[in-house]
DNA sequence: CTGAAAGCGCTTACAG
DNA sequence: CTGAAAGCGCTTACAG
C-alpha cells in the first residue's frame, strides 16, 4: 500500500503538526531551519513532512512574508529564438529558490508592455527579468521591484544586468578568419539603426584593420539580404576571401549565393555567422561556423543574481558579462 | 499632481474601505459583484478603488477561495517553435480570467517532467495545459487538476483537448496540388515512428489516389533529408511534377535540391511544406506554399476551455479541432 | 526549547 | 442593505 506521499499538495501544515505531535509553529521552524529547536525535533518533523509529502503552500507563506515567490519574465521577442534559451536558464536558477516564472510577451507593443507590467505588479511578483530592452523600463512600476536586465546592456550602469559583449563576440569571428590566413574581409551587417550594428561594425574595424576591404554593409537580418550583399560585392569587383556576418540568416544567404556564383566554401571564401542557430548552422553545406552567445548561461546567471538580491545576499557585480564562444564548422574549414 | 493611482499594487482592501467609509466585506462584494448591495454603494466603492489603483491581491483572494489563479503550461518542445505560439494564445485567453501562466519545459526528460509536475502541484496551480504529449500524463499528479491537452490528440477521448487535424491538414496540400493539375505526386515524410507520420501517409494516399506515384518516403525532419529524398527520387528515374512534404524544413531541402538539379519551381515541380514557419517559407526562392495549423488559435481555445471548466461553466465539446489553412506562395505558382 | 496568538489580504456565510 | 467575524495556510515576534 503506497503511502500518502503519492498525493502531494494535499497535506497542510496542521496535518504535519498533528502527526508529529507538535504545534504548527514548531513545524514551520523545523522545516525552515529557523528558531531554536532540538535537532531531534527538527529531524522528526522533517521525516513526518516527507512522509506526508508536505510542501508549504506559497500563498500562505508569501502572505505572511510579504512575498509571492514568483518573478515576471518580460520579453519583446515573441518568436522566442532569443528569449526561450534565456528563459530556460532563468527557470533553472530560480527553481532552487522555489520561485515560479511568469512569462509575459510584449510583442514589441508599448501599450501591451505597460499593461503586462501592471498585471505583474498586481500579481506582486518579487522580481523582474527583462530581456531585449536596453532603454530600460521607467516608471513607478519597475522602480519598486528588483529588476535584472539581460542580453542587451542597459543604458544605466546602476541597473542589475547579465549581458553579452557584442563587440568582443564579433571580434572572435574576425580573429578566427585572420588566423586562418584570410586577409581580405567583408562585413555584412544588419540594419544600421539596430542597436548592435554600429557596435559590431566598430569592433570589426578594430580587429580587422587593413584587412577589411570595404566598409560594413548594412541591410536587414534576412537571408535575402545576405544573398543581395554578395551580389553587390561581386558586381563591384572587390576581391575578398573571408566574410563575417552579423546573423546566421545573413550568413546562410551569403554562403548559398557564393556557391551559386561558383565560389567554393571555405576554399575560396571562409564565412562566419552569428547566433549559432541550429536551424541555420546545420542546414547549410558545408555547416556554418558561428558565434554562440550562451544564452542559457545568461539566463541562469540572471536568475541567480535576482535570487541573491531577493534573499538580501551580497552582490559582487551588478553587471555580469557572459563571454561568447566560436563554434567552428565547415564554412571555415 | 498625479493621483495615487500611478502606484498600483500598494493599496490594500482596507485602504479602499476606509476611503469609501464602508467595511472591507462591502468592498469585496462591490468589486466582485457579489452579495446584495445598493447600486450606489457599488459605484462609489468602485470609483474609490479605481482612484487608489486597487486590485485584489491574488494571494489573499486565492487563499480564501481555494484557488491560486495560476495555470501550469507544460511542454516538451524546448526549442519553442510549436509551443511558443500556443503559449501566446493561451496567455491571451487566460488573462481575462486574471490567471497567470507558469511555463515548465520538460526538455523531453521523463524525470524532469515528474519533477515539474510536482512543483506545479505544490504551487497549487488551478489547471494545466499540456502540449506535445499525446500519451497523456497519468498519476495522481494530474488526475486531480483540470487539464487541457493541445496540438496532439490525446489517446483518451475523455480528456479535454484542443487539437489540429493532421490528416485533414495534409489533405489540403494534396488537393491544392491536384487542383493545379499536377498528376504525379511524391510524398516526403518524417520518421516512420513519429506519431503523425502514418496518419499523414494514409491521408495522402486517400487524397492522391493513383496520382501518388510511389509510397511515402520516410526520413528525418531535416533539410538534409529533403535534399536526399530528391536525389533518391531522381536517381530512381521516377517521373513527378508535385511534392508534398511533412515539414517546411524537408520542403526547403527538396526545393533547393530540385533547383540544383535544374528543375524549375513551380513549373517543373510544385512543392508544399507544412508548418508555415517564417524562417523557412520566406527564405526560399520562390517562397514556399505551406500549411498553417493556427497554433495561436489552438492556444487561445485551450485557455478559454480551461477557464470555462475552472469557472464551472458548461462545456459543449471536450475536444475541439482547429482547422488548418493553406498559405499559397511561389512554390505552387 | 516549544507553543499560543497575532497577522498577512482577502472572501463568505451569518447576523442584524 | 451592510458589517463583524471566521477562516484560508502560513510565519514570527513574544511568552513561558
Amino acid at each position: 500500500m503506497p503511502t500518502r506521499s503519492t498525493s502531494p499538495g494535499k497535506a497542510r501544515i496542521g496535518d504535519v503538526a498533528r502527526a508529529a505531535g507538535v504545534s504548527v509553529g514548531t513545524v514551520s521552524k523545523a522545516l525552515n531551519g529557523t528558531g531554536s529547536l532540538k535537532q531531534e525535533t527538527r529531524d522528526r518533523v522533517q521525516s513526518v513532512a516527507d512522509r506526508l509529502g508536505f510542501v508549504a503552500d506559497p500563498r500562505g507563506r508569501g502572505l505572511s512574508q510579504g512575498r509571492s515567490y514568483t518573478v515576471g519574465f518580460l520579453t519583446t521577442d515573441s518568436f522566442g529564438r532569443f528569449s526561450m534559451p534565456i528563459l530556460m536558464g532563468a527557470e533553472d536558477a530560480l527553481a532552487v529558490g522555489k520561485m515560479a516564472v511568469i512569462l509575459s510577451d510584449t510583442r514589441d507593443d508599448y501599450a501591451r508592455e505597460q499593461h503586462l507590467l501592471r498585471s505583474l505588479h498586481e500579481r506582486r511578483v518579487d522580481g523582474l527579468i527583462i530581456t531585449n530592452r536596453p532603454q530600460g523600463i521607467s516608471g513607478p512600476l519597475t522602480s519598486s521591484i528588483p529588476t535584472v536586465y539581460t542580453f542587451d546592456t542597459p543604458d544605466s550602469p546602476d541597473e542589475l544586468a547579465v549581458v553579452s559583449d557584442r563587440a568582443h563576440s564579433i571580434t572572435l569571428a574576425v580573429e578566427h578568419l585572420l588566423a586562418l590566413g584570410r586577409t581580405r574581409l567583408l562585413h555584412i551587417s544588419g540594419p544600421l539603426r539596430a542597436r548592435t550594428a554600429p557596435v559590431k561594425a566598430a569592433a570589426v574595424r578594430d580587429a580587422a584593420g587593413d584587412h577589411l576591404v570595404q566598409p560594413s554593409m548594412h541591410g536587414t537580418w534576412s537571408e535575402a539580404w545576405g544573398r543581395r550583399a554578395v551580389d553587390i560585392a561581386i558586381a563591384s569587383g572587390v576581391d575578398f576571401d573571408g566574410i563575417c556576418c552579423d546573423s546566421d540568416q545573413i550568413a546562410r544567404g551569403a554562403l548559398e549565393r557564393l556557391r551559386a556564383h561558383g565560389r567554393s566554401i571555405p576554399e575560396d571564401v571562409a564565412i562566419t555567422g552569428f547566433g549559432n542557430w541550429d536551424a541555420m548552422v546545420d542546414a547549410t553545406v558545408p555547416g556554418l561556423t558561428s558565434i554562440d552567445q550562451d544564452l542559457t548561461e545568461i539566463g541562469r546567471l540572471a536568475g541567480t543574481l535576482l535570487l541573491d538580491v531577493l534573499e538580501g545576499r551580497e552582490v559582487a557585480d551588478r553587471q555580469i558579462v557572459v563571454p561568447s564562444q566560436i563554434v567552428v564548422r565547415g564554412s571555415t574549414i
